[in-house]
RNA sequence: GGCGACUUAGCCAAGUGGUAAGGCAUGGGACUGCAACUCCCUGAUCAUCGGUUCAAAUCCGUUAGUCGCCU
């Protein structure tokens, strides 16, 4: 098996100066894992790195779809392999940088998504049909067909709902069954899967501090521009973090400084949420940063972990 | 110094005699084509001391703190 490397933790740990540095040592080439910064213009909000911070170190799936494109794991994961089989081609190593859990997952073990295609209109359906009679009777289809996501999949979680239903409709196979199926595979890389850590409240100041840096750079006129280009609140890209909340202010008229406090909040959140969701990861390496006297030491610690496997 | 009001979990806050709503924060969890999404779980005995009562956060008094007004 082929060697690959992933580089995650929660938003504003310091991954990005990690991973060129790593990339330098090991002679690597980095793959974003980012559902946000694929996207061309989504710049300040998304933290992505500039061109100059990449010190002539190879990026891929970074700009590489403009915000009113579709993007989801599915054409993650496609495009991502190709990358992968690019950079063993040109002799390199492939680095996976970025805090997109599920993505990783999905290269990592190879999950399966071809089988189906999204059903818009039945979507959509099933979405009325939740609101003319309720969570509870949508989440009740599920259970003739589906009994073990019945079980598992609250009723309020229509989104999680309605992709059971869409995935039964389509290959009259519980999507719970296809799951445990995929949970079996064993990664398809022999890897090293990093996961870097804070303490909980250096971690939040990060976050911060990092959130009043986007406004002194201009988000909100980012959000604007973004906007005029004709982007709308109900497109995935524009779901992601600084901007939803911005775009809201805009349209509701409200405060723009309430808007980024509430950025803050919500990406403490979405970090708690990204550490949920690594431990649950099997064969992570936690790094914890604080344990380092300093950014060298870090640095060799990991390098000397990818070269394990090297 | 006098008069009055207030005092419920980290914060906001319902509850005026029958055994503590809710929201936010915090912490934990789920997640297999929207994932920076979506969703779930999570805490108190009501400032203090004493009294009335079968029963008090709710009534009476004490002390403390906060706020307002007055001299």
């Amino acid at each position: 098996m082929q060697p690959l490397i992933i580089i995650t933790g929660p938003t504003a740990v310091g991954k990005t100066s990690l991973s060129i540095d790593i990339a330098k040592e090991i002679n690597g080439e980095i793959i974003s894992a980012d559902s946000m910064q694929v996207y061309r213009g989504m710049d300040i909000g998304t933290a992505k790195i500039r061109p100059e911070e990449m010190c002539g170190i190879k990026h891929y799936l970074i700009d590489e779809f403009n915000p009113q494109d579709e993007f989801n794991v599915a054409i993650f994961k496609e495009k991502c392999k190709n990358y992968i089989e690019e950079i063993y081609n040109h002799g390199k190593v492939p680095i996976i940088v970025g805090g997109t859990g599920f993505y990783i997952q999905a290269i990592l073990y190879d999950i399966d998504f071809k089988e189906t295609k999204i059903d818009y209109n039945y979507r959509e359906s099933l979405w009325k049909f939740a609101k003319e009679y309720g969570v509870d009777e949508l989440h009740k289809k599920l259970e003739k067909i589906d009994a073990y996501s019945f079980k598992t999949i609250h009723p309020n979680n229509v989104k999680r709902v309605i992709r059971a239903l869409e995935y039964y409709k389509q290959t009259k196979e519980p999507i719970s069954s296809h799951n445990e199926k995929e949970r079996q595979k064993k990664p398809s890389y022999t890897f090293k899967y990093f996961v870097l850590n804070l303490p909980r409240d250096i971690l939040y100041n990060r976050i911060d501090k990092r959130v009043d840096k986007m406004k002194k750079d201009g988000l909100e006129d980012e959000v604007k521009s973004l906007i005029e280009k004709g982007c709308t609140k109900n497109m995935v890209s524009m779901q992601g973090l600084g901007y939803k909340e911005i775009i809201a202010a805009i349209e509701n008229g409200t405060s723009i400084d309430i808007a980024f406090e509430k950025i803050k909040q919500n990406t403490r959140h979405f970090a708690k949420r990204q550490l949920t969701w690594f431990r649950r990861e099997k064969d992570v390496i936690w790094v914890d940063k604080n344990k380092f006297a300093s950014e060298k030491e870090l640095l060799i610690y990991c390098i000397a972990e990818c070269n394990k496997i090297l």
